[in-house]
RNA sequence: GCCGAAGUAGCUCAGGGGUAGAGCAACUGAUUCGUAAUCAGUAGGUCAGGGGUUCAAUUCCCCUCUUCGGCUCCA
């Protein structure tokens, strides 16, 4: 790609063009941007190339002949690549035709090998990923041993696509945003049953085997406690700040400083210890406007939060807790995650390098004991501690932290939080910092996209909707409505004057886990004729059966 | 924040320097119907917002906002 690339427009200087796991990209510097267009011509000419059919050929070459060889064509950012190597690695090129690039290899045999490609988009990404260097131009392509491989990856990307939590959201009636609240979503009525179920659910375990007591702090505090958690230091500017009679305050973007204050505010002995604080506040985060994206990415949020003071003795067992808790709640949900260790970033951390090796031993061995598969993410840590995150991928292939356990011996410090131990002493407690869905409005996204939109039972907002065939049974399906909204079942008549093939049609496609038709028939013998989503006609039920089907759903979380 | 693309009726989208169109939805009427779309009629728009060029701008140019794809960031 390089090679047209530079054939059609020879100003563009390479840089970096690595595989991804979807293919590959190339990083130019080149004034203008490349347009659709550009896609395509550059697409004609790697065909030309391609049919050219010339055999890759990599040879070694010594640190000089590479810099003299990007040197002649002028290529600077070769020049500093090659000049970053560590010493006394090898320098390999690779040749087709007459085009030579800096590449660590291997390459097919011949360019003729490239059966099936396609360039798929172009953005704009900074030299070596650093904001501060000048902006390049990256394209993005893929490419297959087959064309019925291509096309099978841009068919499923297009299935993908249709499980867009924003799509969907909108098309259920779930979300809403507005441009006066930018990274703020507007749950509607069908989202914020939705979101309520999966709150109270949480709330209840953390409350009742979880042993968990729910707190409400704040959500305004002065400036002061952001300086004495450290977040004003590293993140004033992604918070939102209030002025009122010339003192300074911040919307909290995260619950654990408040909680250190609650904490601090008592005496606590060790016998009581582990205190576990949970809570369900907004949080606020000036997120950068161009990260902003649907429910993943949002400036105002919800997190099922909680924050665990432990004596140091105890931080494996409740650390193996929550890791338990995580395993068990995305198993409900069937979600697949992949596990995360993130350790200290040298540049940007708090406390002694002592307490933090100790604290990432710790977590590391939690999860080897429980036998947790986990990769290791250098400097990913936050600032006060490493941690252990859960990734989920959305529809579109793309990772969000979602579950997270962390481990904090720096804000117990920060705020001079004690217990008072067995020798009657002051000691400090450690803190776990822990949530496990995360962001409300992220796991929702993932959900929705998971599911489709074809939620489980007990999370659809309309569990049941009752289909009237004609007016003279609007009536007894109104008594049903009644009967079964008693027993705690949401249910909703769609009494128009339609036809019932039209409102079947409807109910599916708002993915309704159950229709009940209801005609003379049914008004009768006092029953209800059950459509299910997936197994289509079940036959007449009576109503209290049907109710308590549904209810065991609700109960089995399915 | 940076690079790029986009914003037209509630939704999905077409159009284009001479004052805006379809389907679905809505509303009205007819139809009272048995497992994925009944028929007819009516109404609906500062073409995201602001400025400029022009006799004339929704269309061309600039700025702002929002959204989308990346990059950086993500307590």
């Amino acid at each position: 790609m390089a090679d047209a690339v530079q054939q059609l427009f020879p100003e563009a200087k390479v840089t970096i063009g690595p595989p991804v796991e979807d293919g590959f990209y190339y990083d130019f510097d080149y004034p203008n941007a490349f347009s659709v267009s550009d896609l395509e011509k550059i697409e004609a000419k790697m065909r030309e190339i391609i049919v050219q059919g010339a055999a890759f050929e990599c040879r070694e070459v010594t640190r000089d002949e590479a810099l003299a060889t990007f040197a002649k064509r002028n290529e600077p950012y070769k020049i500093e690549l090659i000049n970053g190597l560590p010493e006394g690695e090898k320098i390999t090129m690779y040749r087709h035709g007459n085009w030579e690039d800096l590449c660590r290899g291997p390459h097919t045999v011949k360019t003729a090998d490239i059966k099936a490609f396609k360039l798929l988009k172009v953005a704009g990404a900074y030299w070596r990923g650093d904001s501060k260097n000048k902006m390049l131009q990256r394209i993005y392509g893929t490419a297959f041993a087959s064309q019925a491989e291509l096309d099978a990856f841009l068919q499923q990307r297009e299935e993908a696509e249709k499980r867009d939590h924003r799509k969907l959201g909108k098309e259920l009636g779930l979300i809403a945003f507005h441009p006066y609240a930018p990274g703020a979503a507007f749950w509607l009525p069908k989202g914020a049953i939705f979101y309520h179920e999966l709150s109270e659910f949480m709330r209840s375990l953390l409350l009742s085997e979880g042993g968990f007591v729910e707190v409400k702090a704040p959500l305004l505090f002065n400036q002061k406690l952001w300086e004495t958690s450290g977040h004003w230091q590293h993140y004033a500017d992604a918070m939102f700040r209030v002025v009122s009679e010339e003192q300074n305050f911040g919307l909290k973007p995260m619950n654990c400083p408040g909680h250190m204050l609650l904490y601090s505010m008592g005496l606590h002995s060790y016998r009581d210890l582990p205190i576990r604080y949970c809570e369900q506040t907004p949080l606020h985060r000036n997120e950068a406007s161009g990260t902003l994206a649907g429910l993943t990415r949002v400036r105002q949020f919800c997190q099922d939060d909680g924050h665990i003071f432990v004596r140091p003795d105890q931080i494996e067992e409740e650390v193996a807790a929550a890791l338990k808790l995580v395993a068990k709640i995305y198993g409900i949900f069937d979600l697949k995650y992949e596990v995360k260790l993130s350790t200290r970033n040298p540049e940007k951390f708090i406390g002694s390098i002592e307490t933090w090796e100790s604290a990432e031993k710790q977590l590391a061995a939690a999860l080897e004991r429980n036998h947790i598969e986990y990769r290791l993410e250098p400097n990913e840590a936050a600032f006060y501690g490493p941690k252990i995150d859960f990734d989920v991928t959305d529809a579109i292939g793309r990772k969000w932290q979602c579950a997270t356990i962390q481990l904090d011996y720096n804000l117990p410090e920060r705020f001079d939080l004690t217990y008072i131990g067995e020798d009657s002493k002051k000691h400090r407690p450690v803190v776990i910092h822990r949530a496990i869905f995360g962001s409300f409005e992220r796991f929702i996204a993932m959900l929705i996209e998971h599911y489709a939109g074809a939620f489980p039972t007990w999370l659809a907002p309309i569990q049941v909707q009752l289909l009237p065939i004609s007016d003279d049974v609007i009536d007894y399906s109104q008594d049903v409505k009644a009967k079964l909204m008693q027993s705690g079942i949401r249910v909703a008549v769609d009494g128009r004057n339609e036809k019932l093939g039209l409102k079947i049609r409807e109910a599916q496609l708002q993915k309704v886990p159950y229709m009940a038709v209801i005609g003379k028939k049914e008004k009768e013998a006092g029953g209800l004729a059950i459509r299910s989503r997936v197994k289509g006609d079940l036959g007449v039920m009576n109503i209290g059966d049907f109710g308590k089907l549904v209810l065991a759903e609700n109960e089995q979380k399915r």
